[in-house]
DNA sequence: CCTTGACCTTCTAGTGACTGGAAGCCACAT
DNA sequence: ATGTGGCTTCCAGTCACTAGAAGGTCAAGG
């Protein structure tokens, strides 16, 4: 399929998905008259590098993630230690949301009129690490 | 305290924290020297900042988050549905990630020493939407 | 067959969010 | 008083896009 195609079901821009090339994350196949072609696994990869973007992981780190899928040798422990470092990782990302969450639940169930600075809404914000 | 102690504390370099003055998304006090000096709130602040930057909020969405803190009408309805909408978006960003969290685990549960393209765990890896 | 329009190509340049380095001021210890 | 370290501003560079220009490709309609 054309780029066009790939970026509407994998949810990210034409431009995006050039620069993922560019930069040698996922390398599209190529037509005769020169225009890339996307299988489902490229959009697989382009999707799964839409979520992971979206929730801050760096390219770096993407492309890392993404190689533990390219990795043929899966059983290598370093991968595998790899893989639940990432685990790890976002365990952390997840409680540090949740406590985002529950700070802007308080805020928008309890706080209402009363004027800042000493609203106890405030003291609660640093406490994640 | 100084722009030091307050990267230290809030976990964001001084650079940063000197950008985001540039920027008008925390404003330090000044000492007669020409020092920056910061508060607790200042502190609380960045903390804030630091997690959501790092959660992948962009900065136009953390100075919305930010003025949730600092509306001091906050029982305008308004605000109170921004914050809302904020916490939807959360909801998603949790849900994307244990998603991304199950992909992994399993991988590293599971899938070991099988070659690529076809396996499960690519089929699950562009579920999310 | 020709044109129109949508979609593709590459290239250069600009933006957002930092980040590093230079040059110089300030504060405190030896 | 002189180093050492932290502070200041400013300018330049990087990363991850993103917009725009100039041009090639292709299916549909006249």
């Amino acid at each position: 399929m054309n780029i066009g195609e790939a970026a509407e079901r994998s949810g990210l821009p034409p431009k995006t998905i050039r620069y993922y090339e560019e930069i040698d994350l996922v390398i599209a196949d190529r037509r005769e008259n020169g225009y890339r072609d996307y299988s489902d696994v490229h959009i697989h990869k382009l999707s799964f590098l839409r979520r992971a973007r979206g929730l801050g992981f760096s390219i770096p780190e993407c492309r890392l993630l993404l190689s533990l899928y390219e990795d043929t040798d899966r059983s290598s422990s370093d991968v595998k230690a790899l893989a639940l470092s990432k685990v790890a990782e976002i365990d952390q990302k997840i409680s540090e949301l949740a406590g985002l969450r529950q700070t802007l639940k308080t805020l928008s169930d309890k706080c209402h009129g009363d004027d800042r600075p000493d609203c106890p809404i405030l003291d609660d914000l640093s406490k994640a690490p």
